[in-house]
Order: C-alpha cells, then sequence, then structure tokens
DNA sequence: TGCACTTTGGCAACAGCGTTGCGAAAGTGG
DNA sequence: CCACTTTCGCAACGCTGTTGCCAAAGTGCA
C-alpha cells in the first residue's frame, strides 16, 4: 500500500500518521452515508479511541470529515456518527474506448457528479485525442473546486508506472505515445493511465475490501483484471491480466495472436457461431483455471458481449466451477456491477486510492 | 509484511519499530557473508543515518548483529561493516513427504546446520507420524541453545491458517487432522503447516527479494507455488497454486480428479510413454498461460521428474515461452536451485520469514 | 611530519506519533 | 433526583525517527 505498506523502505513519524489517516478515511468511505462512531473505528483499526479521536479531530479540521448525528445511547453517552464529506474532493475519469470517450466526474464518495460523453475515434491521431480527453475533463472540473486528478482507462498494453502506450490493439500509431506525461501537461494535474480492464476491476474492489476476485470482460476481446488482496495486480510489467489468449486447447484453432486454442479465439468464434452456450462453456473452464491457480473468491462477469446474453453467460461459468468443485462450495459467478460506467468510474478511482490506502498492486 | 504492512489495522510505534528493525535484518541477511555498512542500510530503507544507527545499535545489543571489519576509504573515515549473526536464532524445516521424513535445522542465515532423513509411511497413523517429526525435530534442537520453531511441508491440500490438513493426497485417514496444535502441543514450540510447493517458493523467494516467480514441482503429481512480490500466494483458503489440474484441453484425457484436459494428465502420460518433449511442451503451455495471467519474471521447475531429464524440461518450456513472448524478451527458465532439501529448508524458512518482516500472503 | 579535508557515526536536543490517566459531558434507569 | 454507564477531550508521557553538532578516523598534499 502506499505509505507503509507491502514496499521495503523504511517507515518514519509521517508515515505512520499517513498510514493510519488513510485507513481511518478509508473506513469512513466504506461505512458511507450511515456514518460510522469513533469507537468502532478504533475496534476495526486496532487504535486506541483517543488516536481515533487525534486523526478524525484533523480530518474534521481539513474538511474531509463531519459530524452526523448520533447513535442510539445503550445506557451512556451516545456515540457521535462521524461520516466522509464527500464534496472534499473530486476525480475524474475517462475512459476511451474505441469509438467513443466517457468521462465521469466522481466525489470523495465514488458517486458520479457529473458526465460527458461523445464520439471519439481513436484512430483519430493523439493530438486530437489528447486534446478531446482535455476538453471533456476542462468542462467536469469547472463545476467544483478543486479536483485530485485525471484517470485514463483504455484497452490494450501499456505501461502503467510510466503512463506509456504500447500497443493499443488495432491503432499501431499510438506505440510508444506517452499519454500521460502529454495529458498532465496539457491540463495541470495529476494523470494516471490504465488498461480497461484493471480500471474496471479497480472500481469493483471499492465495494470488497481486502477481496480477491476476477474480473472477465467480454467484448470485442477478452480480457481481465485481476484484485488480490484488495489490491489490483498488474505484474512486474503491467501485463497481468491476458486472460483471452490463455492456451485451453492445445493445436486448438489459430487466434489472431498467432497461438492455437487461446480462449478469446474459442470463445468469440463461438459467439459467432450463435453457441453461447458453448461460449460460456469455454469461458467457464477459464474461469475455473483462474479461481484455481489463485483460489479466488468471487468471478465477475462484464463487457458488451456479456451483456448481450447475462444470464447464459453467468449460467454457463456457473456449471463449469460447481462440477470443478467436486462437492465444495463453488466460487460465485455474478455479472459485474457498474454498467457502461464501470470503467470510467474505476479509473477515477485510481486518483482516489492512495487517499484511502490502497496503493498500486 | 508482518507488523505494519499490507493490513488494514492501525500501526502505532512499536509496531513501526519492530518494521524498520525487521527491514534492517533482511537487508543484513540478503548481504551474507559480505555484510554492509550502516550507510548502504540508510539509502536502502530511506531512513536517515542516525535511525539506522539506533537500530544497528540493538540489534548487536540482542546478538542478532555484529560489526566485521571495515571498507575501504574513500577519502574519509572507512565504512563499518555490520553482518548478521547466524548462530543468534535457529529453525526447523520439515519435509514430510510420502515415503519419507526429511528434517534440517538452519540458522538465521538458512544455512543447513543439522540434517536427519529417515523413512516414513505417510500412512502408517497420525500419532505415529507426529511422534516420528517429534523426535527427528528434538535430536536436532539438542544441538542449539533456542530454537524459533518448526516448519512441516507435506503434499496435498491443507488450511495453512489454521494448521489443518484437509485431504493429503492418497492419504484419506489425515483429513481434518490438526497438525499444527497436536505437534506444537508436543514439542512445546511454534509449528506452521504449509503446502510442499509454497514451502519450496517460499525458500526460493528468500534469495530474490521482491520478485514474482513461480516454481513448478514435477513430480509424482504436478502443483506450482506462487511468489508474488516477494510474497507466497496461498489465497483465501490457502487452495492457490492448482497448477496440475488446470484445463489446457478441452475434453482432453480423463484426470484423476474427474476433469479432462489436465495439465497434470496430459503431462504424466507423456511421460509414461517416454515421451519427455511432449511432456515438457505441455508443461510449457501451462507456464506460459500462468506467466501471461500474472505477468512474473521468472519460472523456477524442480521435483523428481524434472530432475531426471532437467534440460529437455528447461528447453521445452523455454521454447513454448520464447514462441509466446512474440519478439519481446521472453521470461527465463531455470531449474530451482536447493535440490532434495529445497522443501525443508523453505518449511524453515516459514519460521524465519516474520523476524525479516516477511509475512503470510 | 604536519595540516587541511573528507567521511563516518555517536551524543544530545527535538518534534511528533500513539498511549495512558483522568475528568467533564451526556445519556439511562431506579 | 441521584447513581451509574458510556463517550470523548485535555494533559502528561514514552518512544520513534530527525536534526544539529562534534569527535573519530581515515586520505592526500605541502
Amino acid at each position: 500500500m502506499g505509505g507503509v505498506n507491502r514496499t521495503n523502505v523504511g517507515a518514519n513519524l509521517p508515515a505512520l500518521r499517513s498510514h493510519n489517516t488513510a485507513l481511518v478515511l478509508d473506513l469512513l468511505r466504506t461505512a458511507g452515508g450511515d456514518g460510522i462512531s469513533r469507537l468502532e473505528l478504533a475496534e476495526r483499526t486496532g487504535l486506541t479511541p483517543q488516536a481515533v479521536s487525534k486523526i478524525t479531530g484533523r480530518l474534521r479540521e481539513e474538511g474531509l470529515a463531519a459530524e452526523a448525528g448520533r447513535r442510539a445511547s445503550t445506557g451512556g453517552k451516545p456515540r457521535t456518527v462521524l461520516r466522509l464529506v464527500p464534496e472534499a474532493g473530486h476525480a475524474i475519469g475517462v475512459h476511451l474506448d474505441r469509438d467513443e470517450l466517457r468521462a465521469v466526474l466522481v466525489d470523495l464518495d465514488g458517486t458520479v457528479v457529473g458526465e460527458r460523453c461523445l464520439p471519439m475515434d481513436l484512430g483519430a491521431g493523439a493530438e486530437a485525442v489528447v486534446e478531446g480527453v482535455a476538453r471533456a475533463a476542462e468542462g467536469l472540473a469547472e463545476s467544483v473546486a478543486s479536483v485530485l486528478g485525471v484517470g485514463v482507462a483504455l484497452p490494450g498494453p501499456l505501461d502503467h508506472v510510466r503512463g506509456v502506450l504500447h500497443r493499443v490493439t488495432g491503432f499501431p500509431e499510438w506505440d510508444g505515445f506517452p499519454l500521460r506525461d502529454a495529458l498532465a501537461a496539457r491540463l495541470g494535474l495529476p494523470v494516471v493511465v490504465d488498461k480497461d480492464t484493471n480500471a474496471a476491476a479497480l472500481g469493483l474492489a471499492v465495494a470488497d475490501e481486502g477481496a480477491s476476485f476476477a474480473y472477465l470482460h467480454l467484448g470485442t476481446g477478452l480480457g481481465a483484471g485481476l484484485v488480490i488482496g484488495g489490491a489490483v495486480h498488474r505484474g512486474a510489467r503491467t501485463g497481468a491480466g491476458e486472460f483471452g489468449h490463455q492456451v485451453v486447447q492445445l493445436d486448438g484453432p489459430v487466434c489472431g495472436c498467432g497461438n492455437r486454442g487461446c480462449i478469446e479465439a474459442l470463445c468469440l468464434g463461438a459467439v459467432r457461431r450463435g453457441d453461447v452456450a458453448e461460449a460460456a462453456r469455454v469461458l467457464g473452464v477459464g474461469a475455473a483455471n483462474l479461481v484455481g491457480l489463485l483460489d479466488i473468491d468471487l468471478v465477475l462477469l462484464g463487457g458488451r458481449t456479456v451483456a448481450s446474453a447475462p444470464e447464459e453467460f453467468v449460467g454457463g461459468v456457473r456449471a463449469v466451477l460447481r462440477e470443478r468443485a467436486r462437492g465444495e462450495e463453488p466460487v460465485p459467478v455474478r455479472i459485474a456491477p457498474g454498467g457502461v460506467r464501470g470503467v470510467a468510474e474505476g479509473a477515477a478511482q485510481s486518483l482516489l486510492a492512495p487517499l484511502f490506502g490502497r496503493a498500486e498492486g
């Protein structure tokens, strides 16, 4: 995690403070509108009530937290409920898809408070696209006092750390383009670039803290976002989640990637033939492989193709997982919530994540 | 990490102190016999030289670290080299295989300073096996002042957190046996139970700090130990690493697990037919799937079957990975160092790991 | 041989973290 | 109305890494 977590770096007092502050903010966020009391925060964090009081005191001074009524008494002074002040900060998330641009403005709570959607050809060239994204972001940012930054999600492999695109599938002219720096220079704001499936996974990870799950996205291609222990796993070269080109059929039909028997080729081939049941079965075999390998606790499905026959896909994948579980409780399969805005919302979350101690995987 | 890392728990001063201490100890360990100076420790940890001096001062008082000569001067006072005192602590690692028991005594450095190996039938019943392990451990512990604990590694699924066995493959009588508690009660020492592949992976992870790799073990079965970011990934139910029953051949030959087209069935089938090249190719396809999914940076091979034809297996797996890399630098494939003692050594490391801030994945 | 300079690393004072001790505030229940 | 419970802030505290400073221990040139 960001401050003190999972790193081989020394910790000092400021790091300790920001770690605990982020922890409290995260609990305030997940508590949502119901709020949470100081003593509950103390129990959940393991800190003493006094430490929580100091931390929440600072947060209230900064305007990030506020008192919000009180609980019923249990025989003594009733607990004061605290809540996050969502309007204290905003972030912009942009989903650059092949044919459209969708930008959302979210508050600290993750609630969408503004949205723009316009047609956009990814092949129109870097300058035009950067300008389009910048205009959309500026338009959204106008309505609020300050914006933490802009998260951009798009298909294809890229370098998440340096914010450089590799080979956006079907658009070779983007190869090597430093999207993050170009956009950051144009907007004067922090920018984070991420793969669309990872952004979607991050958005989904906000709800279930500490969970491990896979988000399988079946649209014009097939990809996955992996969340392990609450953090998006991107791998050493940000290339993790290459789910579509997992081989599940030795010497099977040739795939566009050059290999044989990739899930993507088999799955989309079946869809093209109208055999949704077979597509779901192949997807299920891949999902079962993934579940077995990583021992995750949830599989979420999304993407246009899945959306066209959600129940068949969920049912088909679920059947394979149940069969493989051999009597034990199978891993649940669900449609990913969030719909068409999921990727853009997740992209915005990549800016909010550090604030809540959810660092890079 | 243990104290402050990757957890949603609050941190206080003692946690901060133990985190930094563990960090310094870990650097002292990886420096090995060469030692490391205070200023290098400061650079590597990001702490100030003064903080490092205080920490190493405490370690020297406790006998865990010592001065070991000095570096050449660069124009001023030469740096004093510090090193870990390996004899300051020991741990015992036990590898319970189907037909033999191997126990090692290692010091803080991980060096094996004692070993016992005896035939042992896993089917001889819980009491007999526990007693055998206990005697071996006691025999090894005699020679040193104090032992941190005992790590036991064995095949088959188990609950690493609670130390309870599930279904040791081929030995149904072990189902549900609380091995950790039984052994801890018998020995009066902390005990950790782990799957053999995970223990081997942990042992290998000690060398490469922060690395992500997969250890593929091909013996009488096929399993994997996954190390992600320096920590062994066991998954929610300690079931991660089910590599052998990844399906890579839809509707392929039936496997012992009931599915069709599992890597294990295909791979061992080929070995049985004497077709090592095909076995290596199948293993390579599985490895490539894994590399693509997790974007790891290394594949290590081990186990009796691999050891019988190491170059063919490494070459075969490497060929598949190179083909899939499509021109980019392929992920390296190597034989896992450690040999027959690797699992036992890794089991011992699970006791040492917390001391060096390497916590449970 | 001596002196200027560089580098290491310990001593002491310090700021800031969560913790502890304690008491005021704000309820319930007889 | 009073005893009791529970919440929560103030103040003092212990301990962390940090900073300022200086002694120690080398090199290199005159």
